[in-house]
DNA sequence: CCCTTTTATAGTCACGAGGACTATAAAAGG
DNA sequence: CCTTTTATAGTCCTCGTGACTATAAAAGGG
């Protein structure tokens, strides 16, 4: 009840986690760091850091992210709070709150170590073994959120380059979502949704390698998905 | 990178906020504490307190929702959590990290008191004026929450008591959203998702006034709603 | 240079979900 | 007994979308 002089409260250390996501030759990858000491030393752990006295949860998210990618410019991308993990014991040394945060990225720049010794690396996501402390819960839930953001949200233009072809936007509802989708109800679908892409006036092309040229697109001035795109409910639903 | 050892890290006061949302004569309520010291003393808050040494954030949570309503059982509650709040500033004593929560209660209990000597009240949520700390957005946040998640999630028996009309159903719709349903399609899309509510065999009935006693039903198994209830587009959305 | 392969784009068909609406049933009140 | 009120049943039509076919435009291979 907002009696701090009343009780007595434990000083807690607050930390940030992050799920950074990407898109490699069409298979999601989630950005990781292997831990250099004790405890899980050698494991595969999600990037973060301790929240700094004047920043919020989201400021240091951002800086992690910038120090762990490398990346010099990180204000456009997409960063979104995910929630807290707050378990007593989920750091075996102290009492540790952790915000975990979900960052999309396009193009995937190869990381460079970052501001410790400890190497990062993109790994593809259904390799990333068990991680360290609770962080394989951590990406699960970052997996779900982003999934089901997908289906009310433009934000799978997140993943993309600032230019792109409907085909890569759908590798990322693929990626994503690990299903396959009908190529012309997907074109249809997104180019009804008014705002989610806008074609590239210059009637742009991009060739990747045989086929007919696609039409480039960019991200539209829409944030939500009106009525959603719902991916394919999966078999064996319980009734 | 969870490289403890090498920075210094700000102790952080670790505290939970409660959304309480009930249903009061068909309209949204929340409930509210009284504050009784600066700072914002004699506004009101969002229930909360802070998280123990040695109990999680859910647990937490759980405790001041049972201390704040004077529930016996707050076991089967629905209480899921909205995410964390950690702007520098937002308790101008301490540097302070809250984990808020949102809570659904069906047949609101008149709180007393709770442990200490504020005074708590369920308040329509329309006149739930300006909130002490950032307690204002942390509302809102809850309410788009719960709004979003009754689209596509069974959440909204979490409303009602053990058993429920369908009309009593819809108000928790209604009234959460803001709009009116039309009455027979709300009937047939609820009826027609499997495991959302099933009838009460016993051909029971529920009369409140005049017309025609309704059927009563209780919770199904199911936990989402596919296809989702969308709710009633805004007009005069941008395209 | 033709023909196949590959990818993008256009279009068709049918079913189902759901918005708008009407009709009937079963209670209370006057 | 008639009106009012609320619950429930059913109808019509439109739109979204899954499944599918067809055409266009490139590269590659003989």
């Amino acid at each position: 009840m907002h009696g701090y002089d009343k009780y007595a409260y434990e000083p807690f250390a607050v930390t940030v986690d992050l799920a950074v996501l990407t898109l490699r030759e069409g298979a999601l990858h989630v950005l990781l760091v292997e831990r250099g000491q004790e405890p899980y030393a050698g494991r595969w752990a999600l990037p973060g850091g301790f929240v700094q006295p004047e920043e919020s949860a989201e400021t240091a998210a951002r800086r992690e992210l910038a120090e762990e990618t490398g990346l010099a410019d990180v204000s456009g991308l997409h960063l979104e709070q995910l929630r807290a993990y707050s378990e007593p014991g989920r750091d075996p040394r102290m009492r540790v709150v952790s915000v975990a945060f979900t960052a999309l990225l396009p193009d995937p720049p190869e990381p460079h170590g970052g501001s410790d010794a400890a190497q990062a690396r993109w790994v593809p996501y259904d390799a990333a073994g068990p991680l360290a402390f609770d962080h394989d819960r951590i990406l699960a839930d970052a997996h779900e959120r982003v999934g089901a953001r997908l289906e009310y949200s433009c934000l799978a233009t997140a993943f993309c380059p600032p230019q792109f072809t409907l085909g890569e936007l759908q590798q990322v509802y693929e990626a994503v979502w690990g299903t396959a989708l009908d190529r012309p109800n997907f074109r249809r679908k997104v180019l009804a949704t008014p705002g989610f892409v806008e074609p590239v006036p210059g009637a742009a092309r991009l060739t990747g390698g045989r086929g007919k040229p696609a039409a480039l697109y960019r991200a539209g001035p829409a944030t939500a998905l009106h009525p959603p795109l719902l991916r394919p409910p999966r078999e064996g639903r319980p009734a």
